[in-house]
This record gives C-alpha cells, sequence and structure tokens, in this order.
RNA sequence: CGGGGCGUAGCGCAGCCUGGUUAGCGCGCCUGCCUUGGGAGCAGGAGGUCGCAGGUUCGAAUCCUGCCGCCCCGACCA
C-alpha cells in the first residue's frame, strides 16, 4: 500500500476526548473517526487491524469444527419476549418500532435468533453437535459509552453457539472452544489470562474470561502466584479462615458516638481497628432493601450478592431510603432488633466482641457477639477478595492484576432451548432440550486491548501478527531518482515475497515520515535514504526492540523472513 | 439516572467574568521560495451559521431562558 494513496489521517495533538491511551493513539494515528457517543467509523488502517483479528478468529474457529453464518441485526421483539428477556434486558437492548408498529430491537447478542434457527432445524441427534458463528456489528446501548473501541455502543464481535445432545457434550464443546480461545489469542500475540467468572446477564452456569493484561483494564483479576488458579475479582471466592476460638467474650456496651458515621471516624472516636467494627450496608435489590454485615475494613462484591439473592439490579440505597427501610439514620446501624432482611458476609460469625451501630441515631455497640448477641441466617461469601487474602484454590500467595475482557465463554445449559421449545429427538425418540454454549470475542476491542498493551511514547508497537503492514519503507530521497527506484524496487521485491508492505512515498520531510511509522506502528521499518547513496546499504529497524541494522538491499527479504520467524 | 465540565476553523486552545470596529493564537491545509535521516525556515493565502432556538440591548461569541451534543465522575459508604 502506498501511503501517497490511502486515507491515514495522522495527528500531532492529542484529542481532548480520548482519555486511555489506545483511544488517543488510534485518533492519533487515524484508525477510528467518532461519528457520534460510542460510535466510529473504521478508517482503512483500523479496519485493516480489524481484520487481522477476524482472519485469526476465523481461522480457529473453523479449525475448531465451528461453521460461520451471519444472522441479522435487526430482531423482532417477540422472539426477545419468548425467551423473557425483553423484559430482563434492561435499557441496553436498543428498542424500536418499525413503520408497520411491530416492536423491533437491534441485536446485542444473538441467542433468540440462534435458538429460533435450532428448534426450526435441528430435529434429531444425528444433527448435532453444531457450533454456529458469526463476525458481526453488534449494538448496545451502554449507560456510559468510553474509552473508544474499548466500550463503544456499536461493536464487532464474534458470537458462536454450541448445541449439543446432552451436558457432557456440551462440555466437549464447550472444550473445543476453550482450546480454540487460547491459540487465537497466542496468535494474535497478547499477552493474556484465562479466568473464572460472572455469567451475568447471558445466564448460565459457569464461564470463563479471557483477559488481556493491561495497565487500564476495566476489569481486574486475581492470580495465583503459585498454581494456575485466576479469577475475576467479581467472582473471585474468599477462603475462610476460623480465627474465632479462644478468645474471651466480653460483657455487651452502649457507647455513644455523636456524629460518628463513618467506618474511620468511628474507629478512630472507640480507639479500635477498623477490622473489629462491622459496618451494615443497605442496598436496594431489585428496589428491595437488604442489609449487608461486613467487616469495617472490607468492600462488598455487588456480584456476589446479585448472584446469591437472584436479582438483577442492585445498588446502595442513598440515606433518605436506608431510614425509611430501617427507622435509623445511616451510620448506626446494627443487626441487633434489625428491621431489614440481614444477610452477613461469612467473616462476620467468626469475629469476636465486635462494634456495631446500635439502630439508634448517635450509639453504637461493643463487644457484641454473633450466636449470644445476634443472629443471621443468611452467611455468605459477600466481600471482595484483597490481595492479602490466600488463594482459594491452593493456599499460596496472590495478586491483581488489570485486564480487558476480550472473549468470554458461557455454558448455557437449557434456559434457552426450554424457553423457547427448542428440543431435538434422542435416540430412543424421546424429546430433549437441546444443550447450549456461547462464545464471544470482541473483535474491535481485541485491537484496542492489544494496543493499550503494546505501545511506547511515540505510539503503537503492534503485534507482528495484528499489524496491518508487517513492513514500511521509507523513501528519503522523493527527489533523487536512484534513491527512489531502490526504494521502489525493495517495495516490489518484499510485496512479491509476500510481505504485506507499506511504503511512504509522500512528498514530506524524513521527520514526518519517521514520526508516523512509528505512530502507526509498523514491525519493521525499512529506510532508503543517503545510506544508500553513499554504502549502497538500507537501514532496517525493529518497532519492538528499537534496534537498527545496514542491511544490503539482496539480504532484506531473508533478513526479514528470519526475524519474523522468532 | 445523579453530579461536574465543555461546545469558537480539520486538531489543540484564547477571547466571555467587565457586551462595542474586519473574532484571535499554535498545529494542520493551499501557493511560492528554501530545506531533506526525527513532526524545519521565510513569505503569502484559504478556511468560522462562535452548538441550536428564543430573549435582553442601539449593539451579543460575551448577559438571560430553553433545547441539543460531547466529555468526565458516581454509589469506599452505613
Amino acid at each position: 500500500m502506498r501511503y501517497s494513496q490511502v486515507l491515514i489521517p495522522t495527528m500531532k495533538e492529542v484529542p481532548s476526548e480520548a482519555e486511555v491511551i489506545s483511544h488517543q493513539l488510534m485518533l492519533r494515528a487515524g484508525f477510528i473517526k467518532k461519528l457520534t457517543s460510542g460510535i466510529y467509523t473504521y478508517l482503512p488502517y483500523g479496519l485493516a487491524a480489524i481484520r487481522r483479528v477476524e482472519n485469526i478468529v476465523r481461522e480457529e474457529m473453523n479449525r475448531a469444527g465451528a461453521q460461520e453464518l451471519s444472522m441479522p441485526m435487526v430482531q423482532p421483539a417477540d422472539l426477545w419476549k419468548e425467551s423473557g428477556r425483553y423484559e430482563k434486558y434492561g435499557p441496553e437492548l436498543l428498542r424500536f418500532k418499525d413503520r408497520h408498529e411491530r416492536e423491533s430491537c437491534l441485536g446485542p447478542t444473538h441467542e433468540e435468533v440462534i435458538t429460533d434457527i435450532a428448534r426450526k432445524e435441528m430435529h434429531s441427534y444425528r444433527d448435532l453437535p453444531v457450533n454456529l458463528y458469526q463476525i458481526q456489528t453488534k449494538f448496545r446501548d451502554e449507560i456510559r459509552p468510553r474509552f473508544g473501541l474499548m466500550r463503544g455502543r456499536e461493536f464487532i464481535m464474534k458470537d458462536a453457539y454450541s448445541f449439543d445432545v446432552d451436558d457432557e457434550a456440551a462440555e466437549v464443546s464447550y472444550r473445543k472452544m476453550y482450546d480454540a480461545y487460547n491459540r487465537i489469542f497466542e496468535r494474535c500475540g497478547l499477552e493474556f489470562r484465562c479466568v473464572e467468572a460472572d455469567s451475568g446477564a447471558i445466564g448460565g452456569s459457569f464461564s470463563h474470561e479471557f483477559m488481556v493484561l493491561a495497565d487500564t483494564g476495566e476489569d481486574t483479576i486475581a492470580v495465583c502466584n503459585e498454581c494456575n488458579w485466576a479469577a475475576n475479582l467479581e467472582k473471585a471466592e474468599v477462603k475462610m479462615s476460623d480465627r474465632r476460638a479462644g478468645v474471651e467474650q466480653r460483657e455487651m456496651v452502649k457507647v455513644e458516638t455523636p456524629g460518628k458515621r463513618k467506618v474511620q471516624s468511628v474507629c478512630e472516636f472507640l480507639g479500635i481497628g477498623p477490622d473489629q467494627l462491622v459496618k451494615t450496608l443497605v442496598l436496594l435489590a431489585d428496589g428491595e432493601p437488604v442489609a449487608v454485615m461486613l467487616r469495617g475494613d472490607r468492600e462488598l462484591e455487588e456480584v456476589k450478592l446479585k448472584n446469591y439473592l437472584g436479582v438483577t439490579d442492585i445498588r446502595p440505597a442513598e440515606d433518605k431510603e436506608i431510614f425509611d427501610a430501617t427507622g435509623v439514620p445511616s451510620g448506626y446501624l446494627g443487626p441487633i432488633n434489625s428491621k431489614t432482611r440481614l444477610l452477613a458476609d461469612q467473616e462476620v460469625p467468626a469475629m469476636v466482641n465486635l462494634t456495631v451501630g446500635a439502630n439508634e441515631k448517635n450509639y453504637h455497640l461493643q463487644n457484641v457477639n454473633f450466636g449470644r448477641d445476634f443472629e443471621v441466617t443468611e452467611v455468605a461469601d459477600f466481600r471482595q477478595l484483597t490481595k492479602d487474602d490466600p488463594c482459594p484454590s491452593c493456599g499460596e500467595s496472590i495478586r491483581l492484576v488489570e485486564g480487558i475482557e476480550v472473549g468470554h465463554i458461557f455454558k448455557l445449559g437449557t434456559s434457552y432451548s426450554e424457553s423457547m421449545n427448542a428440543y431435538y429427538q434422542d435416540r430412543d425418540g424421546n424429546e430433549r432440550p437441546l444443550v447450549m454454549g456461547c462464545y464471544g470475542i470482541g473483535v474491535s476491542r481485541v485491537v484496542a486491548a492489544a494496543i493499550e498493551q503494546n505501545h511506547d511514547d511515540n505510539g503503537i508497537i503492534f503485534p507482528v501478527p495484528l499489524a496491518p503492514y508487517q513492513v514500511t519503507v521509507l523513501n528519503l530521497g522523493l527527489n533523487d531518482p536512484e534513491v527512489s527506484a531502490a526504494a521502489e524496487r525493495i517495495y516490489g521485491q518484499l510485496n512479491e515475497a509476500g510481505f504485506d508492505t507499506f511504503i511512504d512515498d509522500r512528498d514530506e520531510r524524513p521527520g514526518i515520515k519517521f514520526k508516523d511509522a512509528d505512530l502507526l506502528g509498523f514491525p519493521f521499518r525499512i529506510t532508503v535514504g543517503k545510506r544508500f547513496k553513499e554504502k549502497a546499504m538500507v537501514e532496517i529497524r525493529c518497532r519492538q526492540d528499537g534496534t537498527t541494522e545496514d542491511i544490503g538491499i539482496d539480504d532484506l527479504v531473508s533478513h526479514i523472513s528470519s526475524k519474523l520467524a522468532n
């Protein structure tokens, strides 16, 4: 490709709309152009990078036995009503009516459509297993789109759906996708981890997320330093240690704590540590108030609570709502004489002589003990794992890292096939629901994540497999026929040798060409300029490690080949 | 949804508080000269419904009202 003929509008300055580095670089390098909030045009160079990812995904999906198809983006609401998600999905599902007043929506995902196909076309165990996938634009009306392609409203996704005769067979399909995903992200040249995850709105029993490690991930993941356990923090199980034995239970006392409402101020006032205090948080779960007891220095993990309660929406109550629900102003809540449904983190019953709110303004209770002074029947793991907790799998130390979710695989089971009547006949003539799995990859997000993970002050450092062009040739002698001819010859040779080659043949000064080459992230840069005149050599520079070498034209092809080989 | 901020040339911004000629600056763009291994220099030039609509005023980018768009933050707390 010739720079003189392609639209790659690079920018020196950082547009003020971009917060994270991948977004800034994608704008500066002319990958994308925003049309409106969360919706972008993919310009030629950005699209080329997306195609790289798509091709890898496609090859590996096909290799894993999946078949490509393409489903409609506009979907009838009836289908979503059948699965029950028309009500459940929330405002992320963009709904509208067509000219005949038919309710419709834009597909944020395609379980309904694929299940509709399955029930119409898969009637026999002989038809199974089947795995169908597509690579397609999705629309989700995100509350707050941000970070460019990282969380857009419109984005490119590969989604696959498997259908099997039973759980065991579905397990095999799931495993195939698990392996395929590992191959895909390895081939992309990305540093990633596969973690246990929450299955969220899609539903289902079990899921893994594929996370690209980067400093600005939207998720935090916990990783064991010893074994191979890893989990999304939302889901990461806290392993309990019993610490209760042998401590004397003191007599409960009521203390006045005027104006002390926050954990920190109560602790300072009473001269205790936050690990001796238990806070009582009030949340609204699908509108119903729920109180949760948690050690003072712990964080509530809302996803765990949400899953425990089986609700779709959860949020902290505001002060007024707290008072309405409990009759107590926030800051003085406790378990004794609580009027609200009360849950406790598993850690709380193991604590001794704890301090809690007295359910009375300006008073707390000290030396309160579970079993003696109060009971809670609903006890579970509600808190967030910390870096100081042991690995729930092997008990060794863990660390927390940031990750960008680029892939997610789910075992769906039969929830969709049952609600939508997708049954097949088994060998014995019995009707049985199809057992499903679904598997997503955020294709456009992979590009963003790759840049987030691979960049420096000068711009993008593309992993070779994702680079739109592996090598760029800088013609620094546009007005020098000898140099230009050499640059063109090299460009032709490399193309012929099968490299995706770019040539900067613009009438620009050298500095601009160097800067743009760095910004655009070509893995290799060949400079044809004065050194060619002097010594008949050109310079080849590796973007990744910054090494440069002078080399004769005839050695270029073999040199690049060997570089790319490792 | 709540809170905050911003909308002035392709990009980044100033001007607004305290209304008053042709609305500025840097980058980019066009023309010419010059320069040619890390975003050069000189000279000339093009490009603006100052987000939209209404209002106040002799006069509005500037003050007021409404609308639209964009960006950021948000439930560490009981």
